[in-house]
DNA sequence: AAGTTAACCGCAAACGATTGCGGAAAAGAT
DNA sequence: ATCTTTTCCGCAATCGTTTGCGGTTAACTT
């Protein structure tokens, strides 16, 4: 006889009935103290636990966050991931963890596993191919909210939190130019993806504002393979740049790769600046390059907060910015 | 009026009871092609889709695997739960992610949330602090399989499933002894966790094997920074070590710095090998760093499998060792 | 002693889905 | 024309919980 922790079974065994069990355990004032007592014991003796499915089917209650991300494996999502898990544990809510693998169709899967359990809210960073976003608008529009952060599809009305692309590239380009006055090789990554062209868009701007455009060379490197390359080819010509600038994590490793192989001294023989998520790679180095951070856990903590204000009323649509700070290391 | 998208609405739109809806969304035979197809329609029309609860609740099926883990921010469990996903994505499960911060009353209640969403099985990486580990043996026993991962408990009977340390630092022993014959500098973490006593005894073995140990010379380095300022003593003394071994990649970080910071050269005036995760960190150096791998990802396949055969019949309790394997680099 | 009021507790419906069983209508068999 | 079989569908119970409402005591008023 195989029976499972329920009320009813706590119900049989005290000979009470199901609803004097159920309030006792929620210390309803209608229930005598004797009782309440009776029930807890009971209770604890048989390891019982409400069961969510029940709970969330009848009261429509919901303590599951749905967050997808393209992939799990990565510095950015891993701290935005750690941010909205404890935020999550403080106010009840569990993490429903989903990968699309940067697949529109997984996406699409994932955001109906979302609905199919009910979350109390999704958290989304699309896939670059990603063009369509109407369900997810139509489960936000049916009062399930729906946030987009990190890379959120361009125009549509939407609530968005994501980091300050345009500020980021502006922060590093500034620096560059209050400290350095040589000519700068700017690694940027595929050029279709929405934040490279946020990123460079600002860059370029800050050195045409200071007439140094000239002083600048972007060149666009699709791995880390291709931005060691591209950096051992520069480096060895006649006319090297003075400084580097990386827009990413990634870039950087290949980046610093070439200053290895070339065993080429920073910040004396060549800058060095990039744009990172939390700072892991850059501080990997000796010295510590200097970076613009981007944080995912603080992006994490605003995207949860943004839900919360949403749950709160505030179901206006709303684009929060995240300022990204800079971390002065020793390569600049 | 604000109707959710249920059997019993869909019924009531089309004038048929909630049982020909549900069966004709099954594809059951009972009901005629034409029923089907109107029902099939008018779900898709209101984006009807099955509560997760309210079958859970009738069925009595799960669709959540709860992973409890310390700390997400971790390359380690970063992989892991990046394989578990794929994994439970293949087998219509999702993931429930809980991190206990090492903090066993925190996993205690991370184990509570997993119960209360009847949970399909849980897999715990446990905290070095958790000395007991009853109430995770009380779920295994009431049918949900609990299957421990990589810091699994000591001597008590319950599924394991960790990667072999004492064979990843014998591999790493082994390999330096046959392509090297001078001192070594060995870094281990903490003494205190399993894990760093379990490579330290392997390793030494070795060396004992080998007639060797005199070769050796053992520190502790709690930490990065601790590492760093080790080496940095240890290389600026005359007698110098040949060779540095690192357990982990946090101590292989602290060991790069310094590295860089004596400008040497490797493998030329030092040579390196460290046991890493998946490889991230040795891979950002140049030369590539030689190391033994203990992957996250293999680890969540198998930790995946175990529960599957478990799930399959094969209720006996194992460990499951998952050997490591040797990544050459130029750095040895 | 009759009426009022607390103090405690149970009945039953509801949440959304599944499923064994039985039943009506249409089709086929004789 | 009657009987048997399909074909197609509905009834109702069930999973575990919550909760409005009503009911039974016992205690308290006057």
């Amino acid at each position: 006889m195989e029976s499972r922790a329920t009320l009813k079974n706590i119900s049989k065994i005290l000979s009470l009935s199901i609803s004097t069990v159920s309030r006792a355990l929620k210390n309803h004032p209608d229930i005598s103290e004797q009782t309440k007592k009776k029930v807890q014991e009971a209770a604890t003796m048989l390891d019982y636990e409400p069961n969510t499915n029940a709970i969330n089917l009848r009261t429509d209650k919901r303590n599951l966050i749905g967050v997808i991300i393209p992939f799990i494996s990565n510095f950015f999502y891993q701290s935005f991931i750690s941010a909205v898990e404890e935020e999550a544990k403080k106010n009840n809510y569990s993490l429903l963890i989903l990968q699309s693998a940067d697949n529109p169709e997984t996406e699409l899967e994932n955001l109906r596993i979302c609905r199919a359990n009910r979350v109390a809210a999704v958290f989304v960073s699309i896939s670059p191919l990603t063009k369509d976003i109407s369900t997810f608008l139509k489960l936000s529009q049916s009062g399930t909210p729906v946030v987009f952060f990190d890379k959120v599809p361009p125009f549509e009305a939407c609530d968005k939190v994501c980091i300050a692309d345009e500020e980021a590239a502006t922060i590093a380009a500034e620096e560059i130019i209050k400290k350095q006055n040589g000519t700068v090789l700017a690694l940027f990554a595929n050029p279709e993806f929405s934040i490279t062209q946020k990123r460079l868009t600002a860059f370029k701007e800050v050195f045409n504002k200071h007439k140094r455009i000239n002083d600048l060379e972007i060149i666009y490197a699709y791995s880390a393979k291709e931005a060691r390359q591209i950096v051992i080819n520069s480096l060895g010509k006649k006319i090297k740049p003075q400084v580097i600038f990386s827009m990413s994590d990634e870039i950087l490793t290949g980046v610093m790769k070439a200053i290895q192989v070339l065993k080429i001294k920073i910040p004396d023989e060549i800058k060095i600046i990039t744009i990172s998520d939390d700072g892991f790679v850059p501080k990997l180095f000796e010295p510590e390059i200097t970076y613009v951070e981007t944080s995912g856990y603080e992006l994490g903590r605003l995207t949860f907060k943004r839900m919360k204000d949403y749950l709160g009323g505030k179901t206006f649509i709303q684009e929060v910015l995240l300022p990204p700070k800079l971390v002065p290391g020793e390569s600049l």
